[in-house]
DNA sequence: GAGCTTTCGCTACGAGTCGTAGCGTAATGC
DNA sequence: GCATTACGCTACGACTCGTAGCGAAAGCTC
């Protein structure tokens, strides 16, 4: 979180209930509230705490948001269903049920939109949010690599790029769906996302009824004009 | 943009002088303030205006900053560089170059964030951003089905199915990159990210020098190092 | 030009939030 | 007991908000 917690220091100590509590009533106001008339102050009533508290823990709203948003996507888990279609699919899908909740919406983006002038702020972001969920998109590939439908990449500087890559078309994808489209990621967005984020756009639309995974060993583009 | 203008009305009529002075001093002021700094005050004195002008042609802050913000868009082109793939790296470049630049950053995702609880708002971002954009997606896509790069799509409502996720995935990409990744979506990144598009993550990896996402048909493109 | 209508610039205002300072008290380590 | 830090509470100046009220300006119609 944002403290520094040096091991041992002398001194009464940092109520963690407190945290807990002015973190859940931070999602609580963004709910009922949204980021704009969110305050401070309001928050500390909520929690059952004085304004000062937070003013000493935090440096301020977009600090605080954060925090409180980012332990909504620590939930996230990778499921294995054995293709790397169907995981990306399972994944997804929970990356939308969070994004789904208000209060997610409402603060994610307002952070983000504070962190384009606030250089700590986006480090900040990248930490607790961003490069936690890395591990989702590693996990993945490695396995999808060992299952032979992705192709191995010895480069590591290649390597780590594709990740960035994935990871923002993936949560880029996702979101711009959600917030700016405004329509949800239902399983039947997720599916054709799937197929064109594996198979490219140059392929065939699914046919009724078939799943839009990719069966191990797939040419690339398989078809030429029809 | 916002004014009602039913064709003629009596009585002084709207300076339309004022409103280019405005939305001008509005993205100054994201510049040099950002969002959350950015006072209707301030910006009525920056274009030389009563502040009360202002809150007669605008509701306030949110409609006013998605207004000045939309007009940076209208300058998207869809280039025609003979293939799929090399349209869609022009646009996205072009794209990439409006975001890069910070009222467009810290204006447009606060807009966003603010429109998950106004349903208002967001409908009027649809309308003077999304919406209008949506065009290079259309044409953009009606070119290469004739080149053959692209499969037809006869079912209008798959048609328009498609066209939505396209926009979702580059749009949502570009922005993810630039506001959240931080990193510059660059010529290697677009190159990176067209081959992912049309082809998919299981198709081989670019050589190093081989050009990106070369779908069936396709004519060598000239250059891009010039 | 007379008259009507709407916009514009200006000033002033109450309401609300901000972030901080100050003080006494509570909880821990030595 | 003593030093140290966190906590709750109150109060404060500074700032922004959005609006009301007024006289003047700029059009249109006749």
């Amino acid at each position: 979180m944002q403290s520094r917690t040096p091991a041992s220091r002398t001194g009464r100590p940092r109520s963690a209930a407190a945290d807990t509590a002015i973190l859940a009533a931070t999602r609580q106001a963004l709910v009922e509230l949204g980021w704009s008339k969110l305050t401070l102050g309001d928050v500390a009533t909520r929690a059952g705490v004085a304004k000062t508290t937070l003013y000493r823990r935090w440096a301020g709203k977009p600090e605080l948001v954060c925090d409180a948003v980012a332990e909504l996507f620590d939930e996230l888990e990778l499921p294995d269903l054995g293709s790397l279609a169907a995981d990306i699919e399972g994944v997804v899908l929970q990356f939308a049920a969070i994004l789904a909740r208000p209060e997610a919406k409402s603060g994610l983006m307002a952070v983000v939109a504070e962190s384009t002038r606030d250089d700590a702020l986006r480090e900040r972001i990248r930490a607790s949010i961003v490069e936690r969920q890395m591990r989702l998109v590693l996990e993945g590939r490695a396995r999808a690599q060992r299952r032979g439908e992705l192709p191995p990449e010895p480069d590591p500087q290649e390597s780590a790029r594709t990740v960035d890559l994935i990871f923002d078309m993936v949560a880029g994808a996702v979101v711009h769906r959600t917030l700016v489209s405004g329509k949800p990621a239902d399983e039947e967005w997720v599916r054709g996302f799937t197929r064109v984020l594996l198979l490219g756009l140059a392929s065939q639309p699914a046919e009724p009824g078939a799943q839009g995974a990719a069966p191990p060993g797939t040419p690339p583009r398989g078809d030429d004009t029809p």
